[in-house]
RNA sequence: GGGCGAGUGGCGGAACGGCAGACGCGCCGGCCUUAGGAGCCGGUGUCGCAAGACGUGCGAGUUCGAAUCUCGCCUCGCCCA
């Protein structure tokens, strides 16, 4: 697009094309970014999550990678060893899915997409360590996912049960709950809504660490990060208390509750349809009823059993426990509002606190007794009491009348736990982590199955369990390794005897659950990882991502550090002290970009057009980079044009200086740039910490703008000048890395610049002698004084009152005080009438 | 339905409770040029000739002072149902 015009000055313009390919493949032949083991400056870790190989990189993955890039080359400029890694997430269903629909091997897929997506990222000019790259559907990746799955089978956190699951009707495949979303329950990959099965599956048992979960002490993570990650876990105190049946030799039932304080108020019980003492409790003549109303439910979906809209229902099943409290008899119901999976399955029924049970009980006419009163007294009409303020106490509660419902919760508690009815309880929302999928392109679960001895675990040293090639891709619900036999066929490790191979592979999760431990080790053969290596380089100095990944990605890897902890194989606590997230770059139609939306803005055609360097600053300047927004490509040019005048900032003897009025001496308006360059500095160093882009390239543009003026008032030759162009090129590397490589070199200064050390901003410098006071009357901006920054504030407000702006507003009166904000502004208060 | 977050020029967006609109886009004017889709200089919230008045979704409150803090409402987004 520009064209050289040599002809007219001999000059060079700005022409990314002409050289940022040559710096990338100089930083690469000089190993510039490989992060060393044995390099003894601090180390640091810079990770974004890595890709899911699609095929081509859009213009969100070069959002996502710039800005940890940035804060990477910086630190890497501060003298820390940085290890900025990148790999691909290379197992999963889209290259399943490739197989069926085009006939082509997922590996073979997934290879050409690598391929394809390396040379995309190589064009970032990104400072990645491209020695550490891994792909986790390699066997020399996948082997330690194996390993790692056998640890996890050894010590009991990894199990089989039989559990009714989430099942995707189009992938042919078990969900996560995770992975299950929306208000219709649909996949998270394909969208098609989810059905229930009763399936024998494999779990990690993540419940165990929920507590540990739960304790972000010390985790700089985003607040709704926490929040996300805190509702998931759920977890909810209370009590758990046995209401003992009527009948004989039949264990209590035994509730769940948060609110043992309305115990005396529990005038009857709900169990869910699935419970299995229904069976039992049921009374002959209730029989039918119930066993018709469990059919029904059971072939509801959850979501449409936890509707609060809905009207409710249910059925009485004939048989009555006693209110451990208060000795009365209370009728046992069944309906489909209770879940079998949430608590114990059964709740105590307090229509008078609890709004689902008071619909429950209005619908089918049953007592409602109110036994928490606010002090007032007054009780609501026509519907339950259910707020939580403090002053609220127990009525019509035996021996605790009176006392305040928050005591009575403990108060109560342990009366049952003394007569031995109860006790306190904690319950969680959060479930095991179900792992195994019935598909192809995943981890084998290193399982054999022997008539004799069960499911046993395959030898360390027989890992890892290479995926046959030779396979029949046609969904058909069981996964494709199912029709293998030859690979089907094993013995078992225990006895030798034939045994047939474990045909699930594992959630592609669990790849993303470790991928930062192998980046430390990652061409280590003997095992998953050196112990002094990742020692040396975990936890993560700072790892970016999407929001997205709050519970699913988020919340495993935390828990794989934890749980690898407890086995041996990691001294510390979390993958990461610090998480932040960007946004999403949404389509030019506010979408999601996706391929079926055709909104994808690829970046290449950009990069093409107006080099790396400037679609990287344009991505940064956009917005606030945990925002994201919809894709609008109108300041390219802008962020182009301001490249170009950094270029013509920095060759100022190839350009002409336009006759143009300098404003004050030629040592005023180099103290000035002096000024601007060192409050530059700081400002930047600052941004960029906190991951501010857009206005550290803001910052850099008025230095920028800074120079110019002064290049423009002929006075380019000086230190000041020389000082400021070399600093904002230090300030520009980590963001347009080949511009300023270029541009450092033709200023004469030896590579790399990316070598050269932070700039450091001298404080008195960045500080001017003189100040503009904005002066106030009653808070409204009425004049400006310009001051000494040393001038007294006895001075200042002399000087202010005597303002004829202010006399204006005074009006012959006195001020009623004077406000000072030091170095910030002054305000006169005047009387009020 | 519940939780969280956000509403600022024509647009993207700045602003520790202290000059609202930094920086950029767009637009207007000028300089330079045979030429300009290059470069440089200036202008650009609204109303007003001006002085000035009004302005951060709406309404109240706290404060000498509120885009910022509190309460209520409206709209949008995200997460969970």
């Amino acid at each position: 697009m520009t064209t050289e015009t040599p002809a007219r000055t001999g000059r060079s313009r700005f022409d990314p094309t002409s050289f940022e390919a040559k710096w990338r493949e100089r930083w690469e032949t000089d190993e510039l970014y490989v992060a060393r083991d044995d390099d003894p400056r601090p180390k640091r870790y810079v990770l974004t999550m890595y890709p899911y190989p699609s095929g081509d990189l859009h213009i969100g993955h070069w959002y996502a990678a710039t800005g940890p890039d940035i804060v990477a080359r910086m630190y890497r400029m501060r003298g820390d060893n940085v290890m900025f890694p990148m790999g691909f997430d290379s197992f999963g269903l889209p290259a399943e899915n490739a197989a069926i629909d085009r006939n082509i091997h997922p590996a073979k897929w997934t290879a050409a997409n690598i391929e394809r997506m390396r040379i995309q990222f190589r064009s970032m000019g990104a400072m990645f360590d491209w020695t550490r790259e891994l792909a986790t559907s390699d066997p020399e990746y996948y082997r330690w996912t194996q390993w790692i799955f056998l640890q996890f089978f050894n010590a009991g956190l990894a199990y089989r049960a039989k559990a009714p699951v989430d099942w995707c009707p189009k992938d042919q495949v078990v969900l996560a709950r995770e992975q299950v979303e929306g208000a219709d329950r649909h996949c998270w990959r394909c969208g098609t809504p989810v059905i229930k099965r009763d399936l024998e599956q494999w779990w990690f048992r993540i419940t165990n660490y929920s507590d540990e979960l739960l304790d972000y002490n010390g985790l700089d993570y985003p607040e709704p990060i926490k929040l996300m990650q805190t509702n998931w876990i759920g977890r909810s105190e209370g009590a758990e208390i046995d209401f003992p049946t009527e009948a004989d030799d039949v264990e209590p039932i035994r509730v769940f509750t948060t609110r043992p304080d309305t115990v005396f108020g529990a005038t009857f019980m709900v169990l869910a349809p699935e419970h299995p003492l229904v069976e039992t409790l049921t009374t002959d003549d209730r029989r039918s009823d119930v066993e018709a109303y469990v059919a029904t439910a059971r072939r509801e979906t959850e979501i449409e059993r936890m509707n609060t809209e809905r009207e409710k229902t249910g059925v009485f099943i004939g048989a009555f426990a006693i209110n451990p409290m208060t000795n009365e008899r209370v009728p046992i119901w069944i309906a489909d509002y209770v879940l079998p999976g949430y608590g114990t399955g059964a709740i105590m029924a307090v229509p008078a606190h609890d709004v689902r049970d008071y619909e429950f009980a209005t619908k089918f006419d049953l007592p409602i007794r109110y036994v928490v009163a606010p002090a007032s007294g007054a009780l609501p009409e026509g519907e339950a009491l259910v707020s939580h303020s403090a002053d609220e106490v127990l009525i019509d509660s035996g021996d605790f009348t009176g006392m305040r419902a928050e005591e009575a919760i403990g108060a109560i508690t342990k009366s049952l736990e003394e007569s031995g009815r109860g006790q306190m309880a904690v319950t969680y929302r959060q479930r095991d982590w179900l792992v195994s999928r019935q598909r192809y392109w995943g981890a084998p679960i290193p399982i054999v199955y022997c008539e004799e001895h069960g499911a046993v675990p395959v030898p360390e040293d027989q890992l890892p369990i290479v995926l046959p090639e030779d396979v029949d891709f046609a969904p058909t619900g069981v996964s494709p390794l199912q029709s293998h036999a030859e690979w089907l066929a094993a013995e078992c490790p225990t006895c030798g005897k034939p045994a047939r191979r474990e045909t699930d592979t594992l959630d592609t999760f669990i790849d993303s659950s470790w991928y930062f431990l192998r980046y430390c080790s990652p061409r280590n053969a003997e095992r998953a990882w050196d112990p002094e290596e990742v020692a040396a380089w975990m936890p993560i100095s700072l790892y970016t991502g999407g929001a997205e990944h709050g519970v699913m990605h988020l919340l495993y890897f935390r828990f794989f550090v934890k749980a690898l902890r407890d086995l041996g194989h990691l001294a510390f606590d979390e993958p990461t002290l610090k998480l932040r997230n960007q946004g999403q770059i949404l389509g030019a139609d506010h979408n999601r970009m996706s391929k079926s939306r055709g909104n994808v803005q690829a970046p290449d055609e950009l990069v093409e057009r107006y080099g790396s360097d400037t679609v990287r600053a344009f991505l940064m300047f956009i917005g606030p980079w945990d925002q994201g927004g919809p894709w609008n490509p109108s300041g390219m040019e802008g962020i182009h044009r301001w490249l170009g005048r950094v270029w013509g900032a920095a060759l100022p003897e190839e350009r002409r200086a336009a006759a143009v009025e300098a404003p004050g001496s030629p040592e005023e308006l180099e103290r000035a740039l002096r000024r601007v360059t060192h409050a530059t500095i700081a400002a930047v160093t600052e941004d960029y910490q906190t991951l501010h882009f857009n206005t550290a390239i803001a910052k850099l543009m008025e230095l920028t703008n800074a120079i110019i003026r002064v290049r423009e008032a002929g006075r380019a030759g000086g230190s000041a000048y020389a000082e400021a162009v070399d600093t904002l090129l230090l300030l520009i590397a980590p963001l347009a890395p080949h511009i300023a490589e270029e541009l450092w070199e033709r200023r004469g200064h030896p590579y790399s610049v990316h070598q050269q050390p932070w700039p450091v901003a001298d404080a008195t410098l960045a500080t001017s002698d003189t100040i503009e006071l904005p002066v106030q009357v009653d808070g409204k901006l009425r004049d400006r004084l310009v001051v000494n920054a040393d001038t007294p504030a006895t001075e200042i407000e002399r000087l202010a009152l005597e303002s004829e702006h202010v006399q204006r507003y005074l009006n012959g009166r006195a001020p009623m005080r004077v406000i000072q904000v030091p170095g910030k502004l002054v305000n006169v208060v005047t009387p009020r009438d």
